[in-house]
DNA sequence: CAGAGGTGGTTTATTATTCGAACCGACGGT
DNA sequence: ACCGTCGGTTCGAATAATAAACCACCTCTG
């Protein structure tokens, strides 16, 4: 591996959960040896990506990410544009929802939103990458992308995160053609146990898909009403947010999403 | 220098008036090979910190760095806590505010603020760090620093932005004396010729100097009352932001703004 | 008080990684 | 067909990253 993506792994062990972090524990963590991992911190925090603060010289994040940050929310302004949408779609339905993108062929998860309503949600604060074969979002992509891309993604390994997972590649083939024919994805405790999420495919202005939203709940809240209401609000959020970004919607997906309303 | 700084050099290509760019002409702007360059986004992007997009493959900004600035965020909500004084002040004075933090001996601006007064305006959108002997920020700040760290700056070269930059050790250490002793700084086109600016230093909770809030106006706008409204309006935001901080005001400081109100 | 085990940081020779020049095929205008 | 550019690739040479041992310091604990 490139010394580069060890210095961003370095980064991506920073969680809501875990914001700051000694240079022993990173190189613990990271399973690089700790003078490497002090040479990239150091070239990291001249840069303004971490800093170190407090008498223990712990590293956390700098101000240098909220630039970047800025400057990509003000050429692609998705993240601002998908709040509002998200949290109207977690207000209707009670539950949590969030929304990913596709880049370099990861699935991202850029937003998401809670709702008030219950004492349990699901908690997604320090989900970053989603895999296609475990999640609802994953599959709603994948299963609206070429046929190659579908292909090479089922030749990959499928790893189960819980004994919910597909990690058949036939099975999930089928259950890809499935969720095509649908509109939409679902996925009962495939990432989590615990966890049951629909989701819908987004689309860029070619009508390519670019993303996902989601809606999770704790399996104990699925019910049919509850169900028709996650996935009308998909429905109507998924327009809503794929016009946003200037998208189109690809007519099957609209005839589709439109008998879910 | 370190293959992480190369990389992170590329990021910082990415400006507001410059969002994507293609890989040659990063390669021509980095001075870094071209296959190199090519290795480093690759890296880069499979990690989401930048993704390509279009027929012409070019690169920009991508959707990690919402992650981390929104759990940089999360964690130290320094600048959603900034924003409304700093829009406030841009409001009162009419011109563009801005404010920045130390970190790592680097002074990095982290958010500005518009004024819609006036049909010319000072721009910071593609400004990230600045030089202490150059911007009224940086001279604010390091009035205000210890005296260890404000000599060892001293020592270092002190380039000419503008020809009315002060590059001279010895009439800059006796320009901040006078800072430390007024409690603001002033920038009469140190950095761009065309801009005046105004800046108070910030304190941390110990009241120890941790970054800069400044006002910069085109010079034309500068009178004798454009420039009481800035420096009362900065004595305030700066009264404010500290707090909001959780920060100190040292007692001379808190003195000699009182002063300026 | 001595020492064990933790911390952040530094140094070393060894080695693996990164580098850069040249090259490739594709595209778009002359 | 030529030219210039684009994104991307190759490969030997050289640079830069590596891991382990070491330091100074701190805080527990017996």
């Amino acid at each position: 591996m490139g010394t580069v993506s060890k210095a961003l792994e370095l980064l991506d062990l920073f969680t809501r959960s875990r914001p700051q972090i000694g240079l022993s524990e990173l190189a613990r963590l990271s399973d690089v040896n700790k003078a490497t991992c002090f040479r990239l911190m150091g070239e990291l925090q001249n840069h303004g990506l971490v800093e170190q603060v407090g008498a223990a010289r712990e590293y956390r994040l700098g101000p240098a990410v909220l630039r970047l940050a800025a400057l990509r929310e003000a050429h692609v302004p998705m993240r601002d544009a998908a709040m509002p949408v998200l949290q109207e779609l977690a207000r209707v339905t009670g539950e949590t929802a969030h929304v990913s993108v596709l880049s370099g062929g990861q699935l991202r998860s850029i937003a998401h939103a809670y709702s008030g309503d219950f004492g349990t949600k699901v908690i997604m604060d320090d989900v970053h990458v989603l895999p296609f074969h475990a999640t609802s979002s994953g599959m709603a992509v994948l299963a609206h992308l070429d046929a190659a891309t579908q292909a090479a993604e089922l030749k990959k390994p499928l790893p189960a995160r819980t004994s919910n997972t597909e990690t058949d590649p036939a099975r999930l083939a089928k259950r890809l053609k499935d969720i095509a024919a649908r509109g939409y994805a679902e996925s009962a405790g495939g990432y989590e146990a615990e966890v049951h999420s629909f989701a819908v495919p987004l689309f860029d202005s070619v009508g390519a898909c670019s993303g996902g939203l989601a809606v999770a709940s704790p399996r104990s809240r699925v019910t049919s009403e509850h169900t028709r209401v996650v996935l009308s609000g998909l429905a109507r959020a998924g327009r809503e947010l794929t016009e946003l970004w200037g998208g189109s919607l690809p007519p099957a997906i609209d005839d589709k999403w439109r008998a879910l309303a």
